[in-house]
DNA sequence: GGCAAAATAAGGCAATTGTCGTATTCGCAT
DNA sequence: ATGCGAATACGACAATTGCCTTATTTTGCC
């Protein structure tokens, strides 16, 4: 089984099993990075169609669409150059060899990163307003590790499936390098979890909000306790 | 992600993906080795129901019915001690240290023994009118290094979700000793394939009478071939 | 060869899907 | 503010599902 049959499985097995499909198909169009309207061409019915099975007025779509979304879905990013299956087969490399990335995963269904807050036992720190976007997943990092040890594919590795996706720094000190790595890095998390400092540095603080990325302060008394909450509150 | 949540985004998504989605539902039903009558009692349905699922009456099943299925599924195989969890469990210990296992797959719909005589280009030496029994995946084995290397917990590796398979020794000099093998083994395949010999030893053919084993004789130039043809033709 | 158990077939019917079209609302760059 | 693409909302309705019951057929099995 290829990599692309084995991502289009995991893809249609999530949505039969999730408790709300409309949101897991949905989940799974952005991160294609596809508009309902490119996908409801592909598909050859109009857009609302497409915005019925994510809101969830049809409670128990068949299989016949769901299979019909989930080859449209691949299909569509292979003709983009298949980013995402790209992504996943990097994800595959499973056996990181760095101890720097501490935990990986994505979310069944989509979290508002405002949820996160609570899980990360958190407090803001910057761009409140914008915690009610939706992120698929997280990276849990050791911060001087990630610096001092991964290599420009390895930084790829730890957007995982898509970057909308928290980033969680343990062991950070001041909690500027962190932003500094973001800053030079063509490609941004959703949202950034600090733990392991006080306060932080002012600049990175200005660098988040220019980057425009909600900073959350964890005061987990470990970072083991970090991740383990992450992990339960996440099924 | 546990084992028992990966196994059943396996199971859905074969489902979904399926061209035939009636017939890979009936398959798993079996690999579980669960009746109608059971998995309709613990849906709380009445057995035709099943039977109408598993017959394709319903071209598109809502991905409800399918996700109460799949969790039926695997809560009955816990209620019987997890044999099929622990046996796909067993199957993701994947990096196999012997190179005594050439191949192993599980098709995602069941194939009739019979088909598999042309795929491997053989002949049938025993037990033809038994071809018409379902099977489930195949595993192909080094012959001799299988039975000089194999350890007692790699040799229920080789017969992956279901013992419904087919065995396909290469390299056999006689065909004596695989017969041997799974003489004293408690589990048994579903049909041997064998290559690499002319004829086939006499006490062989004996054994697979007994045990009520198809055996076939592949005439592939090279035990490539074959694993190519198996793979191609078994999509 | 003849039983049970397992599976399939078929008709029936209310509930739900699959699809459209059109009307609104949202999100955001100007 | 305004404008525009993206996304939602919703009424309508034929087609299909989901489930039942009552036969009938197939499949092991002693």
């Amino acid at each position: 089984m290829g990599v692309r049959e084995e991502l289009s499985v995991k893809i249609a097995g999530e949505i039969v099993l999730s408790s709300k499909p409309a949101m897991t198909l949905k989940k799974w169009r952005e991160v294609f990075g596809i508009t309902q309207k490119e996908l409801a061409e592909a598909l050859g019915v109009s857009t609302s169609v497409v915005s019925d099975y994510e809101s969830g007025r049809r409670r128990s779509p068949g299989v016949g669409v769901v299979k019909r979304i989930v080859e449209a879905l691949i299909s569509l990013d292979e003709q983009r150059g298949s980013k995402v299956l790209r992504a996943y087969e990097r994800m595959l490399g499973r056996e990181i060899k760095t101890d720097a990335i501490l935990d990986i995963r994505e979310f069944a269904t989509p979290m508002r990163a405002s949820q996160l807050v609570d899980i990360v036992a958190g407090e803001v720190i910057a761009n409140r307003e914008l915690l009610d976007k939706y992120i698929y997943g997280y990276t849990v990092l050791d911060s001087p590790r990630a610096i001092l040890e991964l290599s420009a594919e390895e930084f790829l590795k730890i957007y995982g499936l898509t970057s909308e996706r928290a980033l969680v720094f343990t062991r950070v000190s001041s909690g500027r390098s962190p932003f500094i790595a973001i800053r030079v890095s063509t490609i941004k998390p959703g949202v950034v979890v600090l733990h392991g400092l006080k306060s932080v540095d002012a600049l990175g603080v200005k660098i988040a909000e220019k980057e425009r990325i909600p900073v959350i302060l964890s005061h987990h008394e470990s970072s083991d306790d970090l991740i383990r909450e992450l992990r339960r509150k996440t099924s």
